[in-house]
DNA sequence: TTGCCAACTGTACGGGTGTTCAGTTACGTT
DNA sequence: AACGTAACTGAACACCCGTACAGTTGGCAA
């Protein structure tokens, strides 16, 4: 053999990067090796690096893209204006979503950042800080016109976010609950955590 | 040589332990070999084997040592009784701090989980649910009493955890925030999540 | 039908992996 | 002072690692 009949390289390189994210989320990417992604797409070693310059690479595409992509989204599908509590509502719905839809990219995107060089490390940060400040700016604006009442709004912004990030370490669609359930949920507990209860007007209200 | 001066048997034990932690934080489990282990505490590769059935079993007392250390804790630390407020105020301290003073032991923890094989896997899961269930037993408590307003005492538990657990993230000493204070807030936070706002009374009373 | 090139194989390179074990040395006891 | 044993070395085992590259084959254009 050589070439395989019915071959294209644009097939190979997305079936290259889906078995590295499968198998990275599952065993870790230390724990993968070369060959086993080779075999998972049914090719030899060698034929890799036709579209990978070498491991690190690989890894790094998938991080860098994931984020990339993230952020892209993120800017297609949030309004940039609005009450802060309605943008709010729309940051967490869009972050449950986007996370539970991938929860592979994810995974990865959080565990593997200490497998990256020095270099690719640095420039998943700055994205990562870019896409924690599309919250912080929602909470600040927020707490600027007193619809919320938020002490720290940089801590804040991390708790919510590795609270809401949190949900892809149980999530297993079929579960006890819809999308949308959890979507309600994780809402409430936002609203709460920036002092609007829900509840509020029933409780201030005479009883 | 063979045997080095001043050598003890205890000394290596605790030794091994001790390098293996910080390296499998800093590198992950399958990016560490024996052999930099052995380095990093002045001994030969074979003499680990004195110390440790295998790698697995490394990595396995390392974790499970640590879960039971934690639940034994928090067994001796958290009262029983007493309002649930004050109780879960106590946990979330306790969690805090506990994490707080051993980051590289909690990364591990949740970072190598996968690296285990499926029979320590299980027996460490069971500890986590145990441990999660201190949490949401002062939460049903404190919904039974209406202390509390909580739509659904387990998803509130794992959100609550995950975003404590995520301070070790970004947590360093000497950071901008006192240990006392990332505490406060982080209770503030768990109050408002709760639907027990601190500045509930504030609000309400007459301005 | 020929020829070109993208796609891939097969093999090799130097080095690292976890684990085992016969041999060696320091220490504590008698 | 002699001995037993705890603590450790050093070398070896069989195998896996990431990467490179000369050679081979299928698809497509001329």
């Amino acid at each position: 053999m050589a070439r395989r009949s019915g071959s294209s390289g644009e097939k190979t390189a997305i079936a290259l990067h889906d078995a590295a994210v499968r198998l990275f989320a599952r065993h870790g990417f230390a724990a993968v090796s070369m060959r086993q992604i080779a075999a998972e797409i049914g090719v030899q070693v060698g034929a890799l690096y036709l579209y990978t310059a070498d491991k690190q690479a690989l890894l790094n595409d998938i991080l860098s893209g994931h984020m990339e992509h993230l952020l892209l989204t993120a800017g297609e599908t949030l309004p940039v204006s609005g009450s802060p509590a309605a943008r709010l509502e729309a940051f967490v719905r869009f972050h449950i979503r986007y996370h539970v839809l991938r929860p592979e990219k994810v995974f990865i995107s959080y565990m593997e950042l200490r497998n990256l060089t020095e270099d690719n490390f640095a420039a998943i940060e700055v994205l990562r800080r870019r896409y924690e400040d599309l919250l912080e700016d929602i909470l600040k604006a927020g707490k600027a016109g007193r619809d919320f009442h938020i002490t720290d709004t940089r801590l804040t912004t991390l708790a919510m976010i590795a609270m809401l990030t949190g949900i892809s370490t149980w999530y297993k669609s079929g579960g006890r609950m819809t999308q949308e359930e959890i979507e309600a949920h994780y809402l409430e507990m936002v609203n709460n955590m920036v002092g609007r209860p829900l509840a509020a007007e029933l409780l201030a209200s005479p009883s």
